[in-house]
DNA sequence: GTGGTCTAGACCACC
DNA sequence: GTGGTCTAGACCACA
């Protein structure tokens, strides 16, 4: 996986296993990746991976059995949503806004480029 | 001035320089405040302005005149389109859409939002 | 069973464990349950048990005749108050005083709380 | 300062701090140490530090501004009670009960250990 | 095997 | 100067 350069690694990583909670890439047991296995997959420091779990235990997405490793919570789905679209209404939505008035695009070119990264992305 | 936690504020400074140059709400004699004046209204400090003007010196929308002060460059506008275009289209917008995507928000309720966002800040 | 976060799941056992000798809940022939059942019942994993019988042991609290299961000491009792005490004096004591200190809470709060906490647990 | 070995430093550290605010030590200009003095005067490492801020400043009782360090919320010390006493109902006050009934120890003897130590300790 | 913590040391952006 | 992040490597308790 590459990461951004504007943001911290351990972000980047819990918003991927966020999505992959979301999309249910991994919903067989409910179990999530160990860290050191994830820390493997993703070329990062264990302790990267660490960091990204501890944030998404504190927003109530994953939980900790002891020795054992770490699950998704039953509301998992819900929280990041919750998390995500509070981030997002109160960040990004207003610069996203602002910017689209400077540059004058139109909502319509927002919408057809929206469903041409739909259909590259998400088919 | 309040400024959002997820960007450095010297950047924050900066669009909102380059928003008062677009909607020309400095644009007696093209001459912009001073880094004092700017520290001062926006309570920081002026160290950060001055980093928020170099940046957009680099961007060619400022020049500075010594001893006098900063002034917008004639084609500021065309610059700050441009620079603004190339990062919301390669950065912001597909963040944007994996968002909408993955909160499910439609395009029809960003629209919404969108004129409402015009109304309040923008009459 | 339900177990705290802060503190290790055996230790949770064996005060368990050590609970039901002082209060005789098992006294009948001095046996108490085996690894398995105990693990069982209290839904984890046997090695959990079995360092939570260990411990005991160690504190002299109960003993093993091989091929049969863990028996009572004699002075079970007073080993388990032994070693509880002082525990309890030289740790939680201190640590339970800084903080109803800090959380303004009176005596007489404690006191209202533990009789209810008495009719609750121990009719 | 002597950490416990039971636990984490870091948790040891945010304990310290919060009981600084809540005792008014630090209560010059609401600043308080900047990490690296903290981890000199304590004599850990600076990301031990980090961390106590950290887990303070999701329990909503310090607050960073950016380049200059961090300071006390308005409401610290309600903040810190509201964690602290969640924390002391839920998990050390029934720990405590079943202590006290089972050592046998009357509510009268903790009352007089209690005045003994605010001697010590508050004076 | 699992995660939790700590140290050491580095580099960075920011004010 | 400030905090933020990341790596490397170690040790530990726990299941």
């Amino acid at each position: 996986m590459e990461f951004r350069e504007n943001e911290a690694i351990y972000l980047q990583i819990a918003a991927y296993v966020a999505e992959h909670i979301v999309l249910r890439k991994w919903a067989v047991d409910q179990k999530i990746p160990s860290v050191r296995e994830l820390a493997v997959e993703l070329q990062v420091n264990p302790n990267t991976v660490v960091r990204a779990y501890e944030f998404l235990q504190n927003k109530g997405v994953i939980m900790n059995k002891r020795g054992i490793g770490f699950f998704m919570a039953v509301d998992a789905e819900l929280k990041i949503k919750e998390y995500s679209k509070e981030r997002f209404l109160g960040n990004e939505l207003p610069e996203f806004f602002k910017n689209i008035y400077l540059l004058e695009i139109s909502i319509k070119e927002i919408e057809e480029r929206f469903e041409k990264f739909k259909a590259e992305h998400y088919r």
